[in-house]
DNA sequence: GTCTATATAATGATAGAC
DNA sequence: GTCTATCATTATATAGAC
C-alpha cells in the first residue's frame, strides 16, 4: 500500500535516483512523520545514506525539496480538477483518490507538526474556501455572510482541524488506512454538520447574548 | 512566564524532587513539544538527569507520570468550575487563567501528537458537550438535535481541531503566548462561528443534495 | 535520594575511493 | 553519481560513590 511510485510530474520513466529518494522521503515522512532518519528513506530508496545527503546536502534540505514537490503537485491536483468539474477542496479530492494516498499522508503530517508549509496549506485552503463560497452564493446554495472572509477562515479552521484532529486520533500510526480515515470523515463530521450548517445550532435568542459574551475583548487588567 | 511553580493539588508547600521535576517536565514538555530531553528537564528543575530517570524510571515513564498529572489536575479544575458557575469546556477554562497555562500547553501538545491521552481528552470533550447540549436544549437556548451524539462528537472534533491548528499554526514556538492565543481564539473562532451557528450555512434546498451525496458510502468497487 | 561518571546506541554529516 | 567507511554529537539509560 502506497509503495508504487506515484505518477511523474512530466515524464514517466524518472527513477532518477533523487527523484527516487524524494519519492520515498514523501511517502516516510507521510507514513511516519518527520522523525524517520535519513537511514530509514534511503534504505526504502534502495540508495545509501550518503547519497541521500549528497543530493540534498542535509535533511532539511530533503525536507524542503519534499515540501516543494507536494506543493506543486498540489497545484496540479487543483488544476487538474479545475478543468474537469469538481468542486472540492484539495484535501478532499486527494482523499478520494488512491493514487494521492501519499500525498495526503504528507499533508496530513504536515499540518499535524506546523512550519511553514501548513501555514501556506492553510492560506491556500482559505482561498478555496472563499472562492467555492462565493460561488454557492451567486448559486443560492449557500446563504450569504456579513463577514464572508471570517465565514471562510472559521471553516478552514475547523474543517482541516478536524480532519487533521481524526488523523491524529486515529490515523497515526505507522500504516494509515486512508480509505478507512475518509469513511470516519464522512460519517463523524460531514453528516452531522449538515444539520447544524442548514438550520443552526444556536436557537436565534440566544445570538445576541452570546455576541455580547464573546464580542468584548477586555482590556488587559480585567482578569 | 509559566515558570512560578503551580498550585499544588493538595498540600502546597511540596516541593519534593520528584514534584518539582514533574512539573518542570509538564512546563517542558508544554512550551517545546515531547522531544525536548531528559538533560533539559533536569536542567529546569535544578537537578541532575539521573535522578529523573531514577524517580521515573525512564523518559516514557515521566511523560507518563505527566499524563496522569495533568489528566488529575484537569479533574480538579473541571470540579471547581463545577462548583462555581461557568458552564465551559476544560479547554475554555484552561485559557481564560492564566494559573493553568503549563497544563494548557501540554493538553494542547497532546492533541496535536496524538497518543493515549490526547484519545481521552477528545472523549472528555464529547462528554462535555454533549451534557452542555442537552442543558441548553432543556433551557431552549440550544436546538434539539436528530442525533445528539453525532452532533456532540462533530462539535467537539471542530472545535478541539481548531483551536489546536491554531496552536499549531501560530503558537507552535517556544513561548507560546497563550493570552493572544485565546484573543484569536475569539476572533478568528467564536466570532464567526455565532453566524453560522444561529443562521446556518447551507439554504434550506441544499440540505437534500447535500445528502444524498455523502449519505451514500459506495461499495468497494465504486471508486 | 542525589550526584558523577560512563556505557551504549543512534543520528546527521563528512571524506574519499570507485 | 554512488558507495563504504567513519566522525562527531547527542540521546537514553546504568553503575556506583556519597
Amino acid at each position: 500500500m502506497g509503495s508504487t511510485p506515484r505518477r511523474a510530474p512530466d515524464r514517466d520513466e524518472d527513477l532518477t535516483a533523487r527523484a527516487r529518494i524524494r519519492d520515498a522521503a514523501v511517502e516516510y515522512f507521510g507514513q511516519r512523520g518527520f522523525d524517520v532518519t535519513v537511514r530509514a528513506i534511503a534504505d526504502r530508496a534502495g540508495v545509501s545514506p550518503g547519497l541521500v545527503l549528497h543530493h540534498f546536502g542535509s535533511k532539511a534540505g530533503l525536507r524542503e525539496a519534499c515540501d516543494e514537490y507536494v506543493r506543486q503537485a498540489i497545484r496540479e491536483v487543483k488544476t487538474e480538477a479545475l478543468t474537469a468539474h469538481e468542486q472540492q477542496t484539495f484535501l478532499q479530492q486527494m482523499a478520494e483518490t488512491e493514487e494521492y494516498s501519499d500525498l495526503l499522508g504528507y499533508v496530513l503530517r504536515s499540518l499535524q507538526s506546523g512550519g511553514p508549509m501548513a501555514a501556506a496549506l492553510f492560506d491556500h485552503m482559505v482561498e478555496d474556501m472563499e472562492e467555492y463560497l462565493a460561488k454557492g452564493e451567486e448559486a443560492g446554495t449557500i446563504r450569504p455572510s456579513r463577514d464572508p472572509k471570517a465565514r471562510a477562515r472559521w471553516l478552514a479552521a475547523n474543517g482541516m482541524g478536524a480532519v487533521t484532529m481524526l488523523f491524529t486520533l486515529h490515523g497515526g500510526g505507522p500504516d494509515t488506512d486512508f480509505r478507512e480515515l475518509l469513511r470516519r470523515w464522512k460519517r463523524e463530521l460531514v453528516l452531522p454538520s449538515l444539520e447544524i450548517y442548514t438550520e443552526g445550532l444556536l436557537t436565534e435568542r440566544t445570538m445576541l447574548d452570546a455576541y455580547l459574551l464573546y464580542v468584548s475583548d477586555p482590556p488587559e487588567e480585567s482578569r
